[in-house]
DNA sequence: TGCGGTAAAACTGTCGACAGTCGGCAATCG
DNA sequence: CGATTGCCGACTGTCGACAGTTTTACCGCA
């Protein structure tokens, strides 16, 4: 039941609008096309799409249900703005989900594990070097999926892939106040060191201090930037 | 089968459709009207309750999300049918949430929170007492759901709530092989007073203990009905 | 000039309809 | 007699339209 192995190739798969819609609105919320708070209207995106209203209707539920839009009755659909307060409570979430991955993980850490987290942290120094900041955030939060998903826990990574859609929500926040391209890597490869020893205090203490820096700096963005959107 | 009550109106007259549908089909599948596995018609639900496909439609993309239902492209929606290892991952991620709320509840442990806790526990073991099985799951989902609620952390209440969706995937199987009603009370005081004593390894030894005879419990439930409704 | 009320515009919620696709059944062929 | 192929029915994906509601713009009045 590994997940591992490569993902099912269908041959033609483009004709579904409903997650072509949501993947447009995805990506344009992470690039802050749209604004948090801002409205969206079902007609315009689907004039815009060329597409009808029921496959965005749709699509924006979807989104609704991963966090990143919320819909108000006989008002439409709006782009989620987290709050400093919900901020915290995405990261203590984080917290809460990785300390039991890498639990789990250091269980049953077998080389293929180990081989596939080595070479994302590889990949994530040479994006860290980088000046693409979404790309950095994007491979960082690459790596913390794989443990995840080597912690073998097909639900438990449901719920990750869930919060990150919310982190993602202030990524272009995330990007301008994120960690010196050194730190990044040795904050990993602390995890790896850690989840070598197979021992679970360090696991804890590897990834509070990992989440608590990556958290900081997080709430730290937000702090700056006194977004007033209000919403009654 | 399920909606031998397919009478012109069953039931809707007022606005917010996609709900009303969303929570009939959750009530229906939460009560076994809908097998697990078995394919919903669109066009039929939508003649048996009157109303058009588009918030039939909405409400099964809801009922998706939270796990409920399964969408395969051009065939529809199943209901979601969970498999042994399934259950134990949500009994994982659900120990993983539960230890970590009721750390975050000794923290700021409220004469409040120890009220409405002690409130519910004498609710759920009169329900204990009773013949109703669901009532019984209801009342004890309830109980810990007030100690998330507690916790302080919104986005870990709705992880829990996410996650109970699933659990009351199989509540049948559950008020089977339910625990006896003393059982569940001293299971349930032996929280609180963990909460009582402010000691971080006596929460985490309760909930631990606690969660564990529940996954039991269930795992044998499921065991026991050796369903093999897998999909391809 | 500022304010309240009314009317128009725009939008959402919902509906019925059409077209492409999938699964099952039957006729055909080896 | 079994396997294959073509056909038919049913269903999903998508669309345009209508009705009720909310927002906005405008106009009269103080």
């Amino acid at each position: 039941m590994a997940l591992s192995t490569a993902a099912p190739r269908p041959f033609i798969q483009q004709q579904n609008l409903v997650e072509q819609v949501a993947d447009y609105l995805t990506q344009a919320i992470i690039q802050q096309h749209f604004l948090p708070g801002e409205r969206l209207s079902e007609v315009q995106l689907s004039r815009d799409l060329g597409v009808s209203r029921a496959p965005v209707r749709e699509a924006a539920r979807l989104l609704e249900s991963r966090g990143l839009l919320i819909s108000k009755p006989r008002r439409g659909f709006f782009v989620r703005a987290l709050n400093a307060v919900e901020l915290e409570d995405v990261f203590d979430l984080r917290l809460c989900l990785e300390r039991h991955a890498i639990h789990r993980l250091a269980e049953r850490y077998t080389p293929e594990a180990q081989c596939a987290l080595k070479q994302q942290v590889e990949v994530l120094c040479e994006a860290a070097a980088s000046n693409d900041g979404t790309r950095r955030i994007e491979e960082d939060l690459q790596f913390h999926r794989l443990m995840l998903h080597y912690a073998g826990n097909e639900r438990l990574l449901r719920a990750f892939d869930d919060l990150t859609h919310e982190l993602r929500l202030c990524i272009t926040l995330i990007t301008k106040t994120h960690e010196a391209p050194d730190t990044i890597a040795t904050s990993h490869y602390k995890l790896l060191d850690a989840l070598d020893s197979g021992s679970p205090a360090e696991c804890r203490e590897a990834i509070d201090y990992h989440i608590g820096v990556a958290r900081k700096f997080v709430v730290k963005g937000v702090g700056e930037t006194v977004d007033s959107s209000d919403e009654g």
